[in-house]
DNA sequence: GGAATTCTTCGATGTTCATCGAAGTATGGA
DNA sequence: TCCATACTTCGATGAACATCGAAGAATTCC
């Protein structure tokens, strides 16, 4: 009756093989065919035929270099509903101590799809608020005059910035903190910037980053941020 | 390797009779396993073995009275999820006219679990706040003491809408407009006053609801909504 | 107590679909 | 030109699972 499409991305994600891709893209960073069948544990035919079902169904895009396929996430709304499903996704079984301090470590810090999550982006999001560098404006956050010359001292240049053909500036919902961080083309030129400053780190094997030594030192001076303890 | 819980969940709604299922719970009101197998278009049976497995994954709950079972949605942030999937499921392919008034009117008005979506949701949360009644705070709406005033003449007792153990007045997304409406306790409050005053009624079909004459005059006067077209 | 209703469990059936071996296409390098 | 790499398409296999008939449990009505 009330066929719904719900149903159809629905059944592209429920696979495990597909689901494990869209993890490992939701890095928000572009991965070839055969890496990500890898990831996923299962042969690059296989792979190929679930990477293609889900270009078609609009969830990754391909890009073509040479002989290498590079997948990424099609969009950041896709990613949104991504990491929605972790709200209801019952909490991962801890089963090593090593499973456990990573998990630590994706809560306090971690990239979702380009920008900063986790208790961290959260806690940015919030100082930039307290601040009056960022206003809340129904769906978005917008940039105050006072946070134009905060964002150029940071060295970040709204105008580059908000020359990309994307929403510029927008909340999007954190699934560990239940609250939302800054997304958006502002929120990647944030990210894109700390880990230029070199205050933080991708960890190659998951989506969790690290704050260095510089990066506490940084954080606290520049928004305030003060963290005791931080995952591993 | 990685596997996640993210796919438990999506494939439970993958399968077609079990989402025509939900999308039909997705009313917030409570049916029948015989009614909800009617309307997914499958024999008892096959409904039984669908809400067992769908009670069993946490998605809806079960309720005896005498020798009827009521099925319904089990909390607000599953029905959130759900609603979260029509952003990035690919728009309904509209084959009647029927089809098609239908789909005006559950995008004009509707409800999404158990308070009013759709654009006149998202002008309502618009003109709470316009006016004072609400303010943003974070991830939720905050009631300012102009607003406690306003909802006690709406003939809404805030005292005993807040005792509810449940999150008081959040900001839900809603997939049609794009913004977030009011959720939470007071959320449904709202719509089931508005319909207690006859303002809107509930379409028995399906989500959508229907703003009668009264409900007009009554929204243009209380919150400032003028309506010039709406859906059948 | 007996009949009707509402829903569930069990078992058999058939279809859908992920998987991988084999073979085919494109690209890059020697 | 020939080979290696990266990825795809094709075809066969096997397993998972939705479906429904039949029969069983629970409840209400007479």
């Amino acid at each position: 009756m009330a066929q719904s499409n719900v149903a159809e991305i629905a059944s592209i994600v429920s696979e495990s093989s597909r689901a494990a891709m869209l993890t490992v893209l939701m890095d928000g960073r572009f991965h070839t065919a055969s890496e990500l069948a890898f990831m996923a544990g299962i042969k690059p035919q296989t792979a190929s035929f679930h990477l293609s079902k889900m270009q078609e169904a609009g969830l990754i895009v391909q890009e073509k270099q040479g002989r290498h396929r590079y997948y990424g996430i099609q969009n950041e709304e896709i990613a949104k509903v991504m990491e929605s499903f972790l709200f209801i996704a019952p909490p991962v079984k801890i089963k090593s101590l090593k499973q456990s301090s990573q998990d630590k470590a994706m809560r306090y810090a971690r990239t979702c799809y380009d920008h900063l999550a986790g208790s961290l982006g959260v806690q940015l999001a919030d100082a930039l608020l307290k601040t009056g560098v960022l206003r809340e404006d129904h769906e978005n956050f917008r940039v105050t005059e006072k946070g134009e010359l905060f964002f150029k001292e940071l060295g970040i240049p709204l105008e580059t910035v908000s020359k990309k053909r994307r929403s510029f500036s927008y909340r999007c919902l954190d699934w560990s903190e239940r609250r939302h961080h800054l997304a958006g083309a502002l929120g990647q030129a944030v990210l894109e910037r700390l880990i230029e400053l070199g205050w933080i780190q991708r960890v190659p094997q998951n989506r969790a980053v690290k704050v260095t030594e510089e990066g506490k030192d940084g954080l606290k001076k520049t928004f305030g941020i003060d963290h005791s303890k931080e995952g591993t």
